[in-house]
DNA sequence: TGAATGACTCGAT
DNA sequence: GATCGAGCCATTC
């Protein structure tokens, strides 16, 4: 949207550029990048910000962000119920007929293992 | 200006 | 171990 104001548009490309980092193939939950971003309360405005990034980027793999068990909440935000899942099952990654990643534990992907690099 | 909402998470029962 | 409720913080009406 284009009434993003500066000071919050600072904290939206944090989340971005975190989302972007996400290896192909992997995940990674809401919770994970605001706790990355010292905000482990805001789960929420990540959200908001991958609801944003339809707008202001279409690059950035939202599809890759799921909440803290694997489950595709966000699937309704693409631009079919199914967009998300198809997405994930391209890189590999497999989800169950209730939209839930089977192997989540395998495919997380935690941002603060870019500290570890 | 104030209240409600939301792609969440954690703690208590 | 599972379910319920409250907290958080920015955006929208």
């Amino acid at each position: 949207m284009n009434s993003i104001d500066p000071k919050n548009q600072d904290f939206f490309e944090r989340v971005f550029d975190v989302v972007r980092l996400i290896p192909h193939g992997r995940v990674s939950t809401y919770g994970a990048i605001a706790a990355y971003l010292g905000a482990k309360r805001s789960a929420r405005m990540v959200g908001w910000a991958m609801n944003l990034s339809h707008q202001v980027d279409a690059e950035i793999p939202a599809h890759r962000v799921v909440n803290r068990v694997g489950l595709l909440t966000g699937k309704h935000h693409f631009k079919t119920p199914t967009t998300m899942r198809e997405k994930l099952l391209q890189e590999g990654i497999m989800c169950d007929e209730h939209d839930q990643i089977v192997n989540f534990n395998e495919v997380f992907w935690d941002p603060f293992s870019l500290d570890n690099l």
